[in-house]
DNA sequence: CGTACGTTTGAAACTGCTCAATGCCTGTGG
DNA sequence: CCACAGGCATTGAGCAGTTTCAAACGTACG
């Protein structure tokens, strides 16, 4: 992890050691960052075709609406995440993003990335991995929706939120804070804003967290952590274990 | 769509037209068909290493265990379909895998399916769409846990099943048959059992469906899609519309 | 200063859950 | 051949968790 570098760097460094020559590579092809504002949608389809975006700085999210007005996020983006990969490798129809807070993005073109991969195999096996972290975070959603309790839902979801941002290097000392409205964590968690509020109060009495407008604040992760009981293995929090360079 | 292929090669014509000699690889690969018991797990982890499985015929799941014994059910698969291809390609701790019926297999070897990717580039981006699929549906499924009623959970579980079945060519006159036991049916929608029971009971009513025990007719699939507004695309249900052979 | 957005609170209604009991069918052992 | 057990489906009654509706509040921004 050096200083300067783009944060996709250090997530990729978490499943495959990266050589000079990848990384320098890696550098090029992300070429420079542009900002987008908060709460702003996110193109996947621009007007020179398809592209996807990693996250240098601010948060970001991925949605599915429904006709009529229902809304259910899928999944929240932090620095070092990439958002849209799946459907510029195949264009699927798949779901939508925005942003959070305003962002810092690297755009990243379908036949450059494809390029990256045929020079670089391993850094090809580190998207592959990336990809498959955010497949398995969906199904433990998929898992806190079926079958958790409102309380379970929320304490899981900052659990993970928070081990996510902690091991990107994003925490302040033993906390984090998470940029989400109550409104969005509520169609994150199938909730009503109501009585996301309400939840949310419990773990304030306890406090586990502190609320302001649009953001909210875990002081104490570890604690929060020990009254959760959250299992963390699928996050696949890596130390570049993987192939050596 | 040839007599006496594996089924496998069906569901990947959907996404890319195979010549001959992609169709034969196809076939050695995946050698002989194994037979499998209702109500076993699927091991993917076996003595001779990681493997997944393409189903030829039954029905089969994947699902999440929570340590307290609640369980969440994210998939069904149907002849056709593939079991634990991305924990293949990348060990990831991700789910679980059980038959519903009997069933027959193929078990497709890792370095095996490497070797046939290497050769046959077609193949592996087919591979991948039925990958990508199989996500799309996840997702989906969490949209309905997230922000649909029962009634409108199990409606579209119903449409979705049926689309998949009917597109593989094993409906039966604008019907199907369904051999869910109603525990697995809550399992998947997040719900109790008594409730999807009195949920079907609405849909028996109504003429949508017919239940025995361990098995759900539906007679008209036009007609339930009709009263459930589905939306299908997510499914992808190509038909060979991709890279000409 | 007004508007907009996000938050907070109360009250009432509802959806879906738990508990408990019953029934049905199939397979098995006596 | 019958009795019984086990798995699944069904039903009723009461309860709990969540939603909806409505209103009020605070703060940021134009």
């Amino acid at each position: 992890m050096k200083a300067n570098q783009p944060v996709l760097l250090d997530a990729l460094s978490d499943y495959a050691a990266l050589g000079d020559r990848e990384r320098a590579d890696l550098v090029a092809f992300l070429g420079k960052a542009s900002r987008h504002e908060a709460r702003a949608d996110l193109l996947i389809e621009g007007e020179e075709g398809l592209h996807a975006y990693a996250i240098e700085s601010g948060w970001a999210y991925s949605y599915k609406d429904m006709e009529d007005g229902r809304r259910q996020i899928v999944n929240f983006h932090i620095p070092g995440n990439t958002i849209g990969l799946r459907t510029l490798v195949l264009r699927t129809s798949d779901f939508s993003f925005g942003t959070v807070t305003d962002c810092t993005l690297y755009a990243m073109r379908q036949p450059d990335l494809q390029r990256l991969f045929d020079e670089h195999p391993r850094i090809a096996t580190a998207f592959m991995w990336l990809l498959a972290r955010d497949e398995a975070m969906v199904v433990e959603h998929l898992v806190s929706l079926g079958r958790r309790s409102a309380d379970e839902r929320l304490a899981h979801l900052l659990c993970e939120i928070g081990c996510r941002v902690v091991n990107r290097g994003l925490g302040e000392g033993g906390g984090f804070s998470c940029p989400l409205p109550q409104t969005m964590i509520a169609d994150a968690l199938g909730l009503s804003v109501v009585h996301l509020n309400r939840t949310l109060r419990k773990l304030k009495e306890q406090g586990l967290v502190t609320v302001q407008p649009g953001m909210l604040e875990v002081p104490d992760l570890r604690r929060l952590l020990a009254v959760s009981d959250f299992e963390a293995d699928y996050l696949e929090l890596g130390d570049g274990r993987d192939v050596p360079a």
